[in-house]
RNA sequence: CGGGAUGUAGCGCAGCUUGGUAGCGCACUUCGCUUGGGACGAAGGGGUCGCACGUUCGAAUCGUGUCAUCCCGACCA
């Protein structure tokens, strides 16, 4: 391609409106143009690389033995009613209606229609497993998009579906995908991790994330996940699913009587305890959250955090946030107490449901709210002076250090950009919309399914977070638009054109995907614009074709040498 | 959803306090000059100042409303 002709539009500058680097480069190099908020053009160079991407899961889905597909964009609400989501997948599902008010929504995956897919098309045992999966766009209409193509409302997701006659055919369905992701990311020049995950909104039990960890101190946390690894045993989870061993700390307060005292402005943890002199984790504190519209208060040690999803899914909710001061206040009158934000106890809570942290049991001579403002009680103990709540479990935030669940060594934490993920369904949809197959025996069995996804446009955008430097991207050669570009320093010297050309045809001749910058620019221009949009590698044609000679260079800059223009050829040729 | 900020040419911005009919840099067009790291000179084209209503002889500027965009928060008991 010569760049006279390409469309692509480089910025001086980089956009106002972008936070994470990513954003920026694929802006300032003319990738991608904004639509609108979270929705973007993907230009003739972005979508080289996006049919680089698609092109690599291609390979290695259909090696895997999954077949190609392509569903509708737009899905009847009727589906979502059937598998229970329509009213429960929340805001992020754009909605819309027809002509005829018949309600419909943008697909932000298709679990529902593959499953009605399946029910119509396999009837036997002898059908399965099979495997079916699409590259499409998806929609999700997201609290807030941001990242640029990181966390865009409109992107683009190869979603697989596995159906098995049982679990143990699932499990290696799964297992087959994990090992596929795993080529695939790599493929593509990016090291993942593979960590365990909480399942979310789409369900199920088992799941997996791929994640592009993204921890220098330099990047402008893209990374939205914080990934929990232990160095020893390998055990990694996304901290919305991680675990850890209870640390030691001292959980025996000083207190030997039971009594209600002064604490007087002590809203946080922190200022109690100060106020007290005494460690927060001899602290039980209480959290009031709302959980699919029903209040919950969650007990938990002073030191420690709640982790909102494992709190949500004790509750088998779908959707969590902490209560506001007007609903804690409604609360309390219910109760009969008046008590704000701070001074809140379980003892006496009506309308309410408790759940305890592990973390609280083993606590003596605590201290804990007595929904009195400016009191608190201390000295307490379980079943004494407050009951220890029926339901207890592990609703805390793992910590960095803390001790694996496994091997008993310290955590480290990370972030990471999720680029793929991998569920075990089970019969969560099949059941729910009678999508059923009859057995060996003759029996009807609903599906064992599987869903696996791959954000093609994430991917592409992860792979600029991992791979570029102060001058611009650094494609990875697997999903470069480009693999070299031609680049004569003066467009005046005859000499130098003529070499470019025959460099850039003969490369063209062998099929190699070659940009020649015959473009009346500045030789400054075009090497900044070459870095900038990031080509693998770069034939520069200059002044020392005199002796017959041009320079050979990899965008990372690690080979730099002065060869004849046959030996670059040559060289690209062997690459 | 809560808090903060911003909307002026394709991009990045100034002008607004103190109203007088819009400007700078880059990009774009033409000419000259220049060609190994985003040159220089000259001459051009391009904007209902987000939108609506209001105040005023007069509004980018003041007021009200509205829409859009960006950032932050959602670990506080």
């Amino acid at each position: 391609m010569r760049m006279s002709k390409l469309f692509v539009q480089t910025l001086r500058e980089f956009p106002s409106d972008a936070e994470v680097i990513s954003h920026k480069l694929l802006v300032r190099a003319g990738y991608i143009r904004k639509l609108t908020n979270g929705i973007y053009n993907y230009m003739p160079l972005m979508w080289r690389v996006l049919k680089k991407i698609e092109s690599i899961v291609r390979e290695e889905m259909d090696n895997s033995g999954a077949q190609e597909l392509l569903m509708p964009f737009v899905q009847p609400a009727e589906l979502w009613e059937e598998s229970g989501r329509w009213d429960v997948y929340g805001k992020e599902l754009m909605r819309l209606k027809d002509r005829h008010s018949r309600e419909m929504c943008l697909g932000p995956t298709h679990e529902e229609v593959i499953t009605s897919i399946a029910r119509e098309g396999i009837r036997s045992y002898k059908q399965l497993p099979i495997n079916l999966y699409q590259i499409q766009s998806k929609f999700r209409d997201e609290i807030r998009p941001r990242f640029g193509l990181l966390r865009g409302r409109e992107f683009i997701m190869k979603d697989a579906y596995s159906f098995d006659v049982d679990e143990e055919g699932l499990d290696k369905s799964y297992q087959i995908m994990a090992d596929a992701y795993r080529r695939i990311f790599e493929r593509c020049g990016l090291e993942t991790k593979m960590v365990q995950s909480d399942s979310g909104a789409i369900g199920g039990s088992v799941s997996h994330e791929f994640m592009v960890l993204v921890n220098e101190e330099s990047e402008n946390n893209a990374g939205e996940n914080d990934v929990f690894y232990c160095t020893k045993c390998g055990y990694s989870a996304n901290s919305n699913h991680a675990v850890s061993l209870l640390n030691s700390v001292i959980t025996v307060g000083k207190y030997t009587k039971s009594e209600i005292i002064d604490t007087p402005n002590t809203h946080s943890i922190d200022e109690l305890a100060k106020f007290l002199n005494i460690p927060e984790s001899i602290i039980c504190k209480c959290l009031i959250y709302v959980v699919d519209g029903k209040y919950v208060a969650a007990l938990i040690r002073g030191d420690r955090a709640v982790e909102e999803t494992k709190l949500m899914n004790v509750f088998a909710g779908n959707d969590i946030r902490i209560a506001r001061n007007d609903e804690i206040e409604e609360i309390m009158q219910l109760s009969g107490y008046s008590a704000i934000a701070g001074f809140i106890g379980p003892k006496g809570l009506k309308n309410v449901e408790i759940v305890a942290d592990e973390t609280v049991k083993d606590l003596k001579n605590f201290v804990i709210g007595c929904n009195i403002n400016d009191k608190h009680l201390v000295g307490a103990n379980w079943g004494v002076d407050v009951e220890l709540p029926v339901k207890i479990a592990d609703i805390r935030l793992v910590e960095e250090n803390d001790k694996c669940i496994n091997c008993g060594s310290s955590l480290k934490v990370t972030k990471g950009i999720e680029v793929g993920n991998i569920f075990k369904l089970g019969t969560k949809y099949s059941k729910k919309m009678n999508a059923t197959f009859t057995d060996k025996d003759g029996q009807e069995k609903p599906f064992i399914m599987g869903c696996y996804g791959i954000g093609i446009s994430r991917t592409a955008a992860a792979a600029v977070e991992r791979h570029h430097d102060e001058n611009g991207i650094i494609w990875p050669l697997a999903i470069a638009p480009y693999k070299v570009i031609v680049v004569p320093v003066s467009d005046q010297d005859e000499i130098q054109m003529k070499v470019a050309e025959y460099i850039y045809n003969k490369l063209l001749e062998s099929k190699v995907e070659v940009l020649l910058d015959d473009r009346a620019e500045r030789a400054g221009v075009k090497l900044k614009d070459a870095d900038l949009i990031g080509i693998p590698y770069r034939i520069t044609v200059g002044k020392t074709i005199k002796d017959n000679l041009v320079e050979f260079k990899t965008r990372a800059g690690n080979i730099i040498e002065t060869i004849s223009p046959d030996d670059a050829i040559a060289k690209i040729l062997s690459i």
